[in-house]
DNA sequence: ACCAATTAATTGGTCAACCAATTTTAGTCC
DNA sequence: GGACTAAAATTGGTTGACCAATTAATTGGT
């Protein structure tokens, strides 16, 4: 009975504080290069207190939105009114990606990933993935979960396809395919954990022949049956 | 001559600490699940004020790395150490992107974006389309730049693709794209644009048709198109 | 009347102190 | 001796004041 209450969402004041100046530039209030209000006026205009409008102002600036010169003001910079609708409200909200839409993007990003390192892998790269192969398995061997390490091999490959793009948008969906792999409490039987060890062998395998056609299907292949895997529970 | 002396890179007190922080879980002090020393231990220990701790654990906090409990402590949370070297250093100096890792990995999400959406595009999402193509040619035909009304057009694909994550990641990488645009100085010349538009209807009867091989074929071409046109400068 | 330099006001950056919630500790009662 | 409670210490959250750099205004000279 309890429960019901508790997915109220409670709204930080910075939260408060982005949706008031996001309508601000969405209004047209405020164009691409124009100056923000400085940071105490907008404190007292917004009845909050000056650190929350930094954090906020600090928040955006994260995303491209803002760019804030010291003793000077802070400007809307990147694009203008009309992706950054999209964007405010979009990008904060990162974690609310649903299960399907993060797996059908990192098989996107691993795919051509993987076909791209099979094409650009230096000797170096493949100790490193090798490295990361051994110390998964390894893990496995000793009955100890291994999330970690299995994304370690995969980032490897992103790291071997010299697209350093690619390997940050790797990097930034990797917490949150961690966070679905601790709830849907995907790899914890052995049995599955034997099968990813072989196929990211195989992976290997056609990266080190070079073959980036047959390294991209072994890698979509991988990716399914874990997505199988994590569907099935 | 004094050109020389602006390459000098301003470390910031945030950016010294973050690199402290990174060191000591690195380096095994601090693993996954770890409580993170008080800000108060942390700022004496570093000699630098609290307030600049707790930026960068509110930055290191957005990737992921840390999560801060309120009146708790600050715990590592996410993966462990392995990863978290290669995040902490790439991920943050997403600004030092290539041009051609920039427009491969955009290749990648968009071509897949506009396959997806050509599958599941609804009545709105064409609408919506359109209404930013015309909007692009309207800019175009007067004669003014609309790199951010081309990206609209890119964008409402993205979001016709019922992908969040896949939209998100064009989100974050479309401010360094536009950062090339005006670089490169793409999208100059009328010659080049009324291709653009062109390519765009293409693209748009494809997603109408509900062809997505071919919507992704001719985003392909577009997007190649837009590349060839940039190098050549 | 215009321009330059000096001054005043405003800006974001920084800091130390305070607050409420939590955690730990100590004490007390059973 | 163990369990529970209350108080003390510790935690991150928040605030207002201060600082140096920048910008705007004023003033003085030409």
């Amino acid at each position: 009975m309890l429960e019901n209450f508790n997915e109220i969402k409670v709204e930080t004041p910075v939260d408060k504080i982005i949706r008031q100046i996001r309508s601000l530039i969405t209004s047209g209030q405020l164009n691409s290069g124009d100056r923000l209000p400085p940071e105490r006026k907008l404190a007292e205009k917004l009845g909050v207190s000056r650190t929350h409008v930094r954090d906020a102002i600090r928040k955006l600036e994260f995303y491209g939105i803002l760019k804030t010169l010291p003793q000077s003001g802070t400007v809307v910079s990147g694009m203008g009114i009309t992706a950054l609708e999209g964007l405010i409200t979009d990008v904060l909200k990162l974690e609310k990606t649903d299960f399907s839409s993060l797996v059908e993007t990192r098989v996107i990003l691993e795919t051509n990933g993987a076909r791209l390192a099979a094409e650009r892998r230096t000797p170096e790269d493949i100790i490193q993935i090798e490295k990361a192969l051994i110390a998964y398995e390894k893990k496995v061997r000793l009955n100890q979960t291994a999330v970690e390490e299995d994304l370690m091999f995969h980032l490897k490959i992103a790291e071997a396809s010299k697209n350093a793009v690619l390997k940050s948008l790797m990097l930034i969906i990797t917490p949150d395919i961690v966070k679905s792999f601790i709830q849907y409490k995907v790899c914890d039987e052995n049995e599955i954990e034997d099968k990813v060890i072989k196929e990211h062998e195989e992976i290997l395998e056609h990266i080190v022949n070079g073959d980036g056609e047959a390294a991209s299907q072994a890698m979509k292949k991988h990716l399914k049956d874990v997505f199988e895997f994590g569907k099935s529970l």
